[in-house]
This record gives C-alpha cells, structure tokens and sequence, in this order.
DNA sequence: CTGAAAGCGCTTACAG
DNA sequence: CTGAAAGCGCTTACAG
C-alpha cells in the first residue's frame, strides 16, 4: 500500500511547519490570522496531493472518531434493512459514519461486537440488543457509553430507548380481529425471555375478552418444524380457530408457507394477521394484513437522542447532575389487506 | 465516557516501564525473556483493571486496522444478506474485524464510503461495484490498496474478482426452457452499462438459436412501472411469449406481482424463471424455477484472496514482479420448481 | 503571524 | 532482563 501524504508531506511541500498546515486545512486559518498567501499555498498543495487525513491519528488526539457503531440482531430481517438506511442519512446528515456490526443474535457476539467497536473508538452505539443483554447493557452504563436501544429493552435495567409499544399494539391487533368477527383466535410467538416480545404475547392475552387463548410458543433454533407443527395443530377440524395472529414476521411467513401448503383458505378458513410487515407478502395470493413498524422514524430518532447523548457526555466533566434515561414509543400503523375477512 | 485503562495505568500500578507491559501483553514474554514474576503480576493487573487494548493508538502504529471493509450495493439485496455472514465468520476466524457500509448503488456514496474506509486504515477491501466505478477501482490500483471486487466487474479494468459466469447460467437457462418446450423466450433485464448484467442479456440471446429475441431492457429508476408495461405487453395475446426470464431477483419478484395481478397462470400460460433466489419465492403457490449463487463460497474466496493480497502488500517493499490480477467464476446451480411446466 | 513542543496510546529498536 | 526514547499522524496551548 503507497504511503499517504501527511501534513508534514504538504508542510515540506511549502517550506513551513506541520501546525500552519494543519491549522490552515481545520479551517482555523482566520482564528489564527494565518498569512493569505501562506494559507493559499497550503491548499492549493494539499489538492494537488490529494491530501486525506489519517482519521485513525484525528481520532487517537481527539478521542473522537465521527463514527457511530450501529448493532443489528441480524443483517437479513426487516427491521434492519428499514432502519439502516435511515441511521446511515441522518448519520450522514450530521457529519458521522456508522459502522454496523451483526451480532445473529448471539450474545456472546454482541459482547465481542461492543468491545470492538469501543476500542476502535466509535463515538456512539445504536444497539438492538440479543436476548439476556441486561449485563451488556450495564457495563455500558458503567463505562458512560453513549448508547440507545432500539427495538428490545429490558424492564429490569433503564437505558435510553427508542422503539413501539408492543402491548398496545398486539391488543389493538386483537380487537381488530374481533371485529372482523373472529371468535377463536390464536397467537404464534417465540418461547422466549425478550421483553418486546412478552409484551405481544400479554396484549393478545389480555385483548381476548374471555375468548380462551390460544397461545403456541416457538422454540427459535426449531422454529420452522415448531411453526409447522402449531399450524397443522391449529387448523385441524377439533380446534376451531378462526384467525392466526403471528408475533413477527419471520414467523408469519413460515406460518404463510404452511397454510398455502396445507391448503387453507385464507381468509374464509382462517384469518391471517401478522404484527410486522415483510417483503414476501406481496406474492401471496391476497393482501395480508398486517402492522408496520416506522422504521424511518426510529432510526432517525435513534440518531438523533444518541447524538444529544454524546454531546452531553463532552460537556459534563465532572457534573453531579443525575444521569436522565430517555424512552420513546412509536406507534405502529394498520395495514389492511384481505386476510382478516375485510 | 470514562477514561479507558491504558498500558500506562498498568506500567504504574506494577511498577515497571510500558515496554514491559507491552511486551508481556503481546506475547513477546518469553522472546524478550521478561522475568516470570513481573510478567504474572503485569497479567494480573491488566486482567483485574479489564484493560483493552486501544485499537486506534494499536493501528496508528502498526499500520494496520485487523479491519476489511465490505461494501455492498445495497443492504436489502439478497446477494448482500447471503454473503455478509460468510465474510464476516470467513474474516473473524483469520482475526479481522468487519466494517460494512452501504452504497445504495451510488456512484458518489461509493467513492466517498471507499475514502472513508481507507482513512480508518482498513487493510483491504471487499467492493460490490456500482455502475461506472472504473475510476474508483483504477484509484485502488494507483494507491496499491488491496482490494477484491464480488459480483460485478470491469471488462476494462483488470481487477482481482469472484463472481458468477452470467453468460454461461443465462446460456444454459435459456437451454432448459428450450427443452422444457418453451418457444418464444422473453428475457426482462436492466437497461444499465453493469457488464455482469450484460453478460445475461448476451447469454440468453446466443442460447436462443433462432428463436426471435424478445428483450426487454428496464430503467433503473422506473423499475415498477416498466416491469408492469413489460409484463402487460409479453402477456398479451398477440405476443405468443411463452416465458418470461428474469434477470435479478428485484425484477423476478416485480414481474411475478405482477402477473399475479393479471391473473396468469404459471406455468400454464407462460413460464417463470428467475436469474437469482428470492426469500419471498417461498409464498407464490407454484415452486418458482431459479439459478442459485454460490453466495457462503463467493464470501468465503473472497476473504480469502484479500488476505492473501494483504499478505503480498506487506512483503514486496520495493520489488518488481508485475502485479497478478485474479479472477475466480464459480457456478451457479439450478433450482427446479414447477414454474417452467417441468 | 509562525514554529517548536507536548501528547493521544501504542510498538519496538537500542542501550545497558 | 528492563527502561528511556523515538515515532505513527495529528492537534493545540504556548512562546515569540
């Protein structure tokens, strides 16, 4: 690799010392009333070279890098791809690049992927956080990481965190489906320790209104045999279950695949309702109804409160003032499609 | 942000000169022969203060981040999905770190995220070209950064490369459809300058042996709207098309909304093939006939041959052997669904 | 207006 | 066996 032009490059270049050089390329050059003609030179040199700063030296001096570290459950779902987008303009927008690390939900990776990213400096992590984050997550707190959650928190430990409100919109999803006219509904979620998650489950339970629940809970490492399994049992003639309410959107889509494969009707047979949005709906033979998450909203939210947060972290220095934790709960909007008996 | 522990902070505790620390750190106990009791004692302290090494103060030294930089086309792609995983187990397990950032098929955030990466001293570079990027790729030649370009690459710029033989898999497509009697083959591609995309187009019209070509090239940024004009045309009754090949996995995925929204029947009415895989193949009700890429092997030579590349970097110094550009095509293999009245 | 110097946290040849 | 020193490329208070 060819070695880059330095500011002591461009200072030899002009015959004066690297402070001028850096100064003049800072835009510091009226505060220190660097010479006109002086500062001239330095430019025009540092174009002629193609000159590029060594971030990795600026951020070694500043302690800061511009660089946000951005965590993801994992690279494919919806969710990330929606919001990556959105972090990487409002980023962007605000002179910082962000660095995005996979963590395919496995805590020990987050743990890994955390550490990384500190040490190479990122300013500022936007994380959705894998299950069981809690210590993670206090270990950031201890360190004074700036840092927003986004998707999944944890009751148990406050942080700041932009996301939806989960509950209010599985009981929401509830009573739609009621309204339709559906008497036996049934609710397919991961068997799991995710907050975000047991909230869909409690607002879908608290939603029925003395229908019986019919809660099937998917062990995720075997989420398509358990899926299949739950969806032969649910739709078999005994059970008499009129609608299928699916807690995510991978599971809504293994869920699709085995009622088109068992041949069910839907939605004359079963209503078919999903709590996230996926691009496969759209081949499915009727528009599925489902819930859309504002994902542009909470990225550029995320980056937004993370950016006040580290802009807080600069200016304390020793102040006693309490540390605030900050949540925000979007609201997810209703999609209507043909799947509920509209 | 609290300070982080430095090697300092532990040379002061134990009572010895950084060198030492840094030796014992790195391993180099033994070759520096560092007394037994210091080097347990320098262990000890680093452990019980959970030092970390800063990685920006490590690579402003060393020259080297332990960091590749991947950037992709676009982070929804099923390309980028499939191959960010393999990079990133391929990279970990040879100790790097992967930093990803995201084109959006923009010439402009191409070259911006590349100089990026470069002045946080990424070793290497794994690049999904945008269109017209030869002068970006030239760049990386001129600096001598090592670099491998996947999926998508410059028949005027020789460049280390890993992709598909997209004439060849268009070729050979074009055969099955022949011989699962299909006789007047349409094939919906871009209207781009993207020679990997071209290659198809030149494939299925070689492959066609007589049979007149019905090409239709689609814009870019009217993707929608022109696959639903073609769709429309190649179906209706004048037109005798009895397939439709599609040449990515966005167009394929266009094309069948839209058939399905015109009621054709698949296979019966035409045939349906798409170039590359789709999550979202899954829910249509017929089986959707496809060619499959190699994507965890494209990932894994891919890391690989820029390893490789950063390990030539380092040795040369001032040699002259002429620099040797590598090209690796793997095989793309054919998935049979039931879309092609097989 | 300009330059010499210190320092960010690390590595590593060199001297002892 | 161990420490002082130089240096990676930059920033910035300080002196003149």
């Amino acid at each position: 690799m060819k070695k880059n032009v330095s500011l002591k490059d461009i200072a030899n270049q002009v015959g004066v010392s690297v402070s001028l050089v850096s100064y003049v390329l800072n835009g510091h050059e009226k505060k220190m009333r660097v010479g006109e003609e002086i500062a001239r030179q330095i430019k025009a040199t540092a174009e002629r070279l193609h000159y590029r700063p060594n971030q990795i030296a600026k951020s070694l001096k500043s302690k800061k890098s511009q660089t946000i570290g951005l965590i993801v459950g994992e690279i494919h779902y919806r969710f990330t791809t929606g919001i990556v987008r959105a972090i990487e303009l409002e980023a962007k927008k605000n002179g910082y690049t962000v660095v995005i690390g996979n963590s395919h939900e496995d805590l020990g990776s987050l743990h890994e992927l955390i550490h990384v990213l500190i040490n190479r400096q990122v300013d500022g992590l936007i994380i959705v956080a894998a299950e069981n984050a809690e210590s993670e997550i206090e270990y950031l707190k201890k360190k004074e990481i700036p840092f927003v959650l986004i998707d999944r928190n944890f009751p148990s430990v406050e942080s700041n965190f932009i996301g939806i409100d989960n509950y209010r919109i599985a009981y929401r999803a509830v009573e739609y489906l009621i309204r339709q006219g559906c008497r036996r509904i049934a609710f397919v979620n991961y068997d799991t320790t995710f907050f975000h998650l047991k909230e869909r489950s409690r607002g879908y339970l608290e939603a029925l209104k003395g229908q019986e629940p019919l809660l099937r809970e998917i062990r995720k490492p075997f989420y398509e045999q358990d899926v299949a399994a739950a969806v032969r049992e649910l739709t078999s003639p005994g059970v008499g279950c009129d609608a299928i309410f699916f807690a995510t959107d991978t599971l809504a889509i293994t869920g699709l695949k085995n009622l088109i494969s068992l041949r069910v009707n839907i939605p004359e047979d079963v209503a078919f309702m999903s709590f996230d949005e996926a691009e496969a709906f759209a081949l499915f033979q009727v528009p599925v109804t489902h819930y859309r998450q504002p994902l542009e909203e909470i990225g550029v939210s995320a980056v937004g409160m993370l950016l006040e947060e580290i802009q807080d972290g600069k200016e304390d220095g020793r102040d006693v003032k309490p540390k605030k934790w900050r949540q925000l709960y979007l609201d997810s909007t209703l999609v209507a499609g043909k799947s509920c008996r509209e």
